[in-house]
DNA sequence: CGATAGTTAGTTTAGACAACCAACTAATTA
DNA sequence: TAATTAGTTGGTTGTCTAAACTAACTATCG
């Protein structure tokens, strides 16, 4: 029905370039080192075209050469790297307790990190605090200039408008964040903001060391509530209301328990972080205790101090997790489903419950090809993740799909 | 972690001109009539550049032209047509029980349409005897090539490949169903083959009337299961083993009825017409009655005479169709949902309470946006669909996005 | 052990291709 | 006849390709 479908566009010369000098940068990004003429042969571009692109890219300074001393037969090709040290970009990411700060390097680094108490009652006021600890960070790190600032947030936002649509943890509704941002940092080249869960995605397809092929996956962000990521195609689906991957709202008990939301039998009233809590309370104390935070990290290390009723709980929610993500399985089929959260300090714990309900729900014989794994990532995915929207925004330019 | 991420490609003059080529004969396709400046326009290239692409599509005779006698101001521009009468494909939608031929002209108009009974036992003898089918309707039409055949078939199939996987109604596993067409339509150009509820997603994107943008849509196709197609930026996700959108069997109530997979609680279980039927016969007669496809429109012509039982084990279903799209649309956020299945002959009847659920799990201010249709499609989607994979290979390219 | 052949990496230059631009023609109304 | 709009023509520009080149290394053989 519609025509010129969203995003695609026709092309000249210079979109050609534009495809061309993004892929090869990200070749590097992703590969080095890397030679001119391993990339020539991996893009089936003519050798004199990768030359010319990544002459540019060193004028540019976005990436370096230096020879390489393997002792093979002929000329030693010139090994090119990705340059750090040279573009920064800040993150943050606001949580309904805490709000962190990092300044990263391109390559997903973090150079420093620093972190505030949430305040959500005068949205404006709050961020402008933020922008301050960023500014903060960046004079300690005597860094300069950023190349953009990447914001995570646990809501429904609009990247395009840069406004946060929901946040029902912080109460913000309607929120044109990046206004306020804008007013702060006027130099800015890029603000960008995006859901948690989809930027941890990002950050573990782009700075994950899994040596999985990421293309086809789904983040799972278990918190107070379980929020995703669906990456396809090595792109994230965002949603028509950019609300895709909301699963922690999926029923998966018809009729059952009492969800935040209102409704009952949703997936994360039986298997968040919010839902380990209330469990492990009513049995405990045989009443529903308040303060999830604190509550699930105790629990956790209850269960890793061997606590009888704590382990139970937690096994119990590793079935629960296995329900829901046998659902998610039929619906996206994705190669990998990566985990991130408290929970996966007791993998070894949950794991072994979790995979038998996937696999007797497993429909069609894939048995045996479900790949499900905590998280790879050394930072916090949802810092790393704003990072990464900024970042990405440096790498990201036209592709030609076939 | 992944390099040349799958179908990612650099570009060269070549793959310049057919992405242009391909926007512009997609363009005249979906909104013809349309003039050179109209294309220029919308498509930001040039004009000369459009009419270079034009005249090469005349000669190709994909499109023809014809003066526009609108009394304007200036030059009255030409009118370019897709032509039809021109190019042909075939297809087949291979059901449990029948299975369905047809000849459809490039805009998805049906030029012959015939059926047999299904034949599961020996899937060589059958695929070789449908082929045969094929070409006896071709003979009937006058038609001497055909440029495609697309098959939809319920089940998991990899078009790479041209395998089917798995099609538990058919009882077919890892069969090369592409192999035996091969053989026998020696001279073919493409042919395809797709899921059937995926193939059905695709007539409704090409060929549908619903005037709304279905970018981002998913196609429910309810039967003795519930199969689906999801459509995420004008292209089918098909998943890491091409079995994504398997819908009818997430659990939405954990522990609950026996479905056909094995396990308990599945969507199907509840909103599929197999479940209208078990319902339906344990209320009237106490036990469960067989025969799927009979009774159902049984039950759907008995409630629209006005049947009370039927009708309420109907609008039942409506509760239980919505319960399970509402978790679609917390997964995937479409901009619409559309249904197929002989359901939507009662779809004032289930409609009500179907969008009541929705709205009432519709999560985060949705309430007002979502919208639920039947199928515009007056050919059965699933047989259109088979026709849409093979028309669907003329008319792709390469793409850029941004 | 040193000259030379062989091998591989990267550069240069000429040519092809496709899109762009500006000036043109064509066909209409005011 | 002026104004307007659609479409064409011919020259220009940008990018990629192909092939011949240079650069830098190893192997080997007299």
């Amino acid at each position: 029905m519609n025509v010129i479908s969203s995003n695609v566009i026709s092309g000249n010369a210079k979109v050609l370039r534009s495809v061309n000098r993004g892929m090869i940068l990200n070749m590097i990004r992703e590969m080095h080192p890397i030679s001119r003429i391993k990339i020539a042969r991996l893009t089936g571009l003519n050798k004199s075209t990768v030359s010319s692109i990544v002459s540019e890219l060193l004028d540019e300074d976005l990436i370096y050469e230096q020879v390489n001393e393997d002792q093979n037969v002929g000329r030693n090709p010139y090994n090119l790297y990705l340059k750090l040290g040279k573009f920064y970009v800040g993150a943050i990411n606001i949580d309904h307790s805490i709000t962190r700060f990092a300044i990263a390097d391109i390559d997903g680094s973090i150079i420093g990190k620093s972190s505030i108490t949430s305040e959500s009652q005068n949205p404006e006021k709050f961020v402008q605090k933020c922008v301050k600890e960023l500014l903060v960070l960046c004079d300690k790190f005597k860094i300069k200039e950023l190349e953009g600032v990447g914001i995570s947030i646990a809501g429904i936002v609009d990247n395009k408008n840069l406004k946060v649509n929901f946040a029902p943890n912080l109460g913000w509704e309607d929120f044109n964040i990046g206004e306020v941002i804008k007013k702060a940092f006027p130099k800015i080249k890029n603000i960008v903001i995006g859901n948690d869960a989809k930027a941890s995605a990002l950050a573990e397809l782009w700075f994950g060391s899994h040596q999985l092929n990421l293309a086809n996956f789904v983040f799972l962000s278990i918190g107070p509530g379980i929020g995703s990521g669906i990456v396809v195609g090595n792109k994230l689906i965002h949603g028509e209301f950019q609300a895709s991957g909301e699963f922690g709202h999926m029923v998966i008990y018809e009729g059952g328990e009492l969800c935040s939301c209102g409704n009952n039998g949703c997936w994360e009233a039986y298997a968040s972080d919010r839902a380990i809590v209330r469990r492990y309370s009513i049995r405990k104390h045989k009443k529903v205790v308040q303060s999830v935070d604190y509550m699930v990290q105790d629990i956790i290390d209850l269960a890793l101090n061997g606590d009888e009723l704590a382990t139970e709980i937690l096994k119990q929610t590793g079935y629960y997790l296995g329900l829901g993500i046998a659902n998610i399985i039929k619906a996206i089929d994705p190669h990998v489903i990566i985990i991130g959260g408290r929970i996966t300090q007791v993998w070894d714990l949950i794991y072994p419950d979790l995979i038998e309900v996937v696999k007797q729900r497993a429909y069609f014989g894939r048995k045996n090809n479900i790949k499900i794994l905590p998280t790879s990532l050394k930072i916090r995915p949802r810092l790393l993740g704003a990072a990464t929207l900024a970042i990405k925004e440096i790498f990201d330019g036209y592709r030609i799909t076939g």
